[in-house]
RNA sequence: GCUUUUUUAGCUCAGCUGGUUAGAGCACUUGACUGUUAAUCAGGGGGUCCUUGGUUCGAGCCCAAGAAAAAGCGCCA
């Protein structure tokens, strides 16, 4: 097996053989000595290679940004300041080279707008190698906080028949031919052709699949690629994301907000203990991008003190009712600096939710028991309360610069109540004859949320745009790579 | 989808009121330099000014249409 430059600079073994394979990220020459600067992913840090006369010039010539070498030497304590040790070299061997004039990463800032259009090329960047390697211990750390706590890892389906949810446009998946598709009677797309007989499309939530998951094993969790066809071009939007999907027999609303609450500061500080480094690194590229803006418009807190301050302090909890009367109350709604009105009954906007996170409680809120009439049908109608003021059991989590990084609730599990609701919102019951089923047979009170993965790292990493936290991003018009 | 902004060298950008051969830094290249840290110093090469059409004696600059990108909004996770 190899070892990683990750292991070498660990050690204080010097004096002994030692290899290194990456990519270098830059080369410096005087006239007896080459520095080369080396990257192999395993971590931030770079090594350097200290090459010398031995090497032979052609070699040399061909070490340039973007080559891949395979370093044979001595590690040795580092002559120079920048770092402990360093591989002077024995032997340099060209694993590729990389044209100079061709490579599109220089070792210079590059801004994520170019690095996006090189995206197969950007995870070699400092930047990206931070935020990539910080995905992959988020995504850990979300199994084994499921798993400790006996959950069960449920796949649900990719390709679904039913457009049950409502949350949002689907992309179709069909084999019959684009042109002239068979049809029926009624000239309509015969799917009975079709691969799997039905309509059918990529999934847009896992929770219907997950409720099931959960009626006969207790505790389930879906984390899988999600599709949505929305024509949305925002900085928190993707049309392939990757969505976590909890779902617990016997959870309470209250039950459901207690885990959200646990599972994001166990994740964040997973991050905190795990990628000290690669936080470092974003820490201090946050700041250079604060720097840049105006200074009203700049965060209160860096990246490191803003995580620490989620994972050490307590959510806000309050009710939809509540946090309309706070809004109502705001100097914001008084001067009139509201873009949407607000009163009891709308759908929250966005400036009033990053008023809510950002002006007046500054800290994650968890808004719950929304009205009956903005929230889904499957959501649990909360009993007693006057007409026209219906709500449902409902939580979303708002987090600062993100806004909505969960929605969850708990699930209505009374048979008449859900059948009455599935058609009320003018869904037909026969497309759902499995999820009624479960408030049939042995129904019981359940609970869940969808957490949206890249707008987790998006959080944890203060990068600025959800396109830059996945490797190759699916938004209108972009499927490169 | 809507609003605003942007598009000039490989990258990041400047380009005045429309006026001769379009500039800078970095990158690249050639050379110098006894250990550098995005090394430094000196020389050199490099342009479909997003596209199409128009106005004008003359357009990188003005007008129209289109494309792409970014920010904000909507939809949401």
């Amino acid at each position: 097996m190899k070892t990683t430059i990750k292991q070498l600079l660990q050690s204080t073994d010097y004096n002994r053989q030692a290899e290194a394979k990456g990519w270098v990220r830059n080369r410096r020459s005087s006239k007896n000595v080459n520095f080369i600067t080396l990257n192999d992913g395993s971590t931030s840090l770079n090594i350097q290679i200290v090459a010398n006369e031995n090497i032979n010039e052609n070699i040399l010539k061909e070490i340039n940004a973007g080559a891949c070498l395979h370093v044979k030497g001595t590690w040795q304590a580092s002559q120079g300041a920048g770092q402990a040790g360093e591989l002077v070299a024995d032997e340099i061997i060209i694993l590729g080279k990389a044209s100079p004039e061709n490579y599109p990463i220089q070792p210079k800032a590059h801004s994520f707008e170019f690095l996006r259009e090189n995206a197969h090329l950007r995870s070699r960047t400092t930047t990206f190698g931070a935020v990539f390697r910080i995905r992959h211990n988020l995504a850990f750390a979300i199994h084994q906080y499921f798993h400790q706590k006996g959950f069960y890892y449920w796949h649900s389906p990719i390709i679904t028949g039913s457009d049950a949810e409502g949350a949002g446009q689907m992309f179709h998946v069909s084999t019959l031919p684009h042109l002239n598709p068979p049809l029926t009677e009624d000239k309509k797309v015969d799917f009975s052709e079709d691969f799997f007989g039905m309509e059918t499309s990529l999934t847009v939530s896992g929770q219907l699949e997950a409720e099931l998951g959960a009626m006969g094993l207790g505790n389930v969790y879906t984390f899988g690629p999600t599709f949505r066809a929305e024509n949305s071009n925002t900085s928190r939007h993707l049309a392939e994301f990757w969505m976590i999907e909890p779902e617990m027999a016997f959870y309470e609303l209250v039950d459901n907000m207690d885990l959200v609450e646990d599972f994001l500061k166990y994740v964040i500080k997973y991050a905190l203990d795990n990628c000290v480094e690669d936080l470092k690194i974003l820490d201090q590229k946050f700041k250079e991008e604060e720097e840049k803006k105006k200074k009203e418009e700049r965060a209160e807190m860096g990246l490191l003190e803003k995580l620490q301050f989620v994972v050490n302090n307590p959510f806000e909890r309050l009710t939809y009712t509540e946090a309309v009367e706070i809004l109502l109350n705001s100097p914001a709604h008084k001067k009139k600096k509201f873009q949407y009105p607000v009163s009891w009954g709308v759908d929250l906007q966005s400036e009033h939710e990053r008023y809510l996170v950002e002006k007046h409680f500054k800290k994650p809120v968890i808004l719950n028991n929304y009205p009956k009439t903005i929230k889904a049908f499957y959501m649990k109608q909360n009993e007693g309360e006057e007409v026209g003021k219906e709500t449902v059991r409902a939580m979303d989590v708002l987090f600062p610069q993100i806004g909505e990084i969960v929605g969850g609730s708990q699930r209505e599990e009374d048979y008449d109540k859900l059948l009455a609701r599935i058609k009320e919102v003018g869904i037909d019951p026969n497309n759902l004859w499995w999820y009624l089923d479960t408030r049939k047979f042995g129904t019981a009170p359940h609970s869940g949320f969808g957490l949206g993965f890249e707008r987790l790292v998006l959080f944890v990493t203060g990068m600025g745009n959800i396109r830059d936290v996945i490797p190759f991003p699916r938004t209108p018009k972009n499927a490169s790579f």
